[in-house]
DNA sequence: TTAAGTTGTGACGAGTTCGTCATGGGGGCA
DNA sequence: TGCCCCCATGACGAACTCGTCACAACTTAA
């Protein structure tokens, strides 16, 4: 459906370990896992599982989030319209389509004016 | 660290599913799964796996790492939240405040429907 | 050269989740 | 009353991950 991460999260668990500059022999150990587990899940043959994505997020120091490709920042925490969030995570499924939608329609009536991606 | 999220999950899980007012059944139906699998999660009596954790979080449009126990906000920028934040933020000023307007009325039109209308 | 470290890959038994289905109890509504 | 939805729970085989171990290929250092 709209997410297609599938192989997003070998890449990036790759990419969070290498940047911090850890071998996969390092990260299993602080996640308490095994070095060729690491391996596995860097090369796709496995996916880990609810405890283990927790702990590699953890030893990592990322969210949950990236590793699982739902969002480009590491961090995430946005700051900026959190009002509008809140008000849109309170919300029925139904009615944040709803906001969906209509934000959606909002963005393409205003691209006419001004550009500022 | 030891314990925390072994029952956290599952409370919230369940929290974010009714704050929605979800069916088991109708977040089973947007997530792919099968109603009694939501149960069972719910109850603790399994798990969800690396996909369906996933799927799971994108039904309900919450940060995976809430689910996870490794944040206290339910609010995680994430998935349709961050899709929704990209729209606010290319709007013009103008249009940014008739979008948290309709926000707050969607949240208050919502906030009556405890029971079935 | 030898030695150590890193990574990839495969196999094993044991345990778990998968989807599917059936069952039972409870609540709401015509 | 009957009907439908909600939720919990269990069973089944299939598929998967688990931890552990072994081994090959490669790089780097002594």
């Amino acid at each position: 459906m709209s997410t297609p991460s599938a192989e997003v999260f070998e890449e990036r668990l790759r990419t969070a370990r290498e940047s911090r500059r850890l071998s996969q022999g390092a990260l299993a150990e602080r996640a308490g896992l095994q070095p060729s587990a690491v391996s596995h899940f860097e090369t796709g043959t496995r996916k880990p599982s609810f405890e283990n994505l927790r702990r590699l997020a953890d030893a990592l120091r990322v969210s949950t989030d990236y590793l699982l490709g739902r969002t480009t920042a590491m961090t995430g925490a946005v700051g900026s319209a959190d009002q509008l969030h809140r008000h849109y995570s309170g919300l029925s499924a139904d009615y944040q389509e709803v906001a969906e939608d209509f934000l959606k329609v909002l963005a393409s009536k205003d691209k006419g004016k001004t550009r500022k991606p």
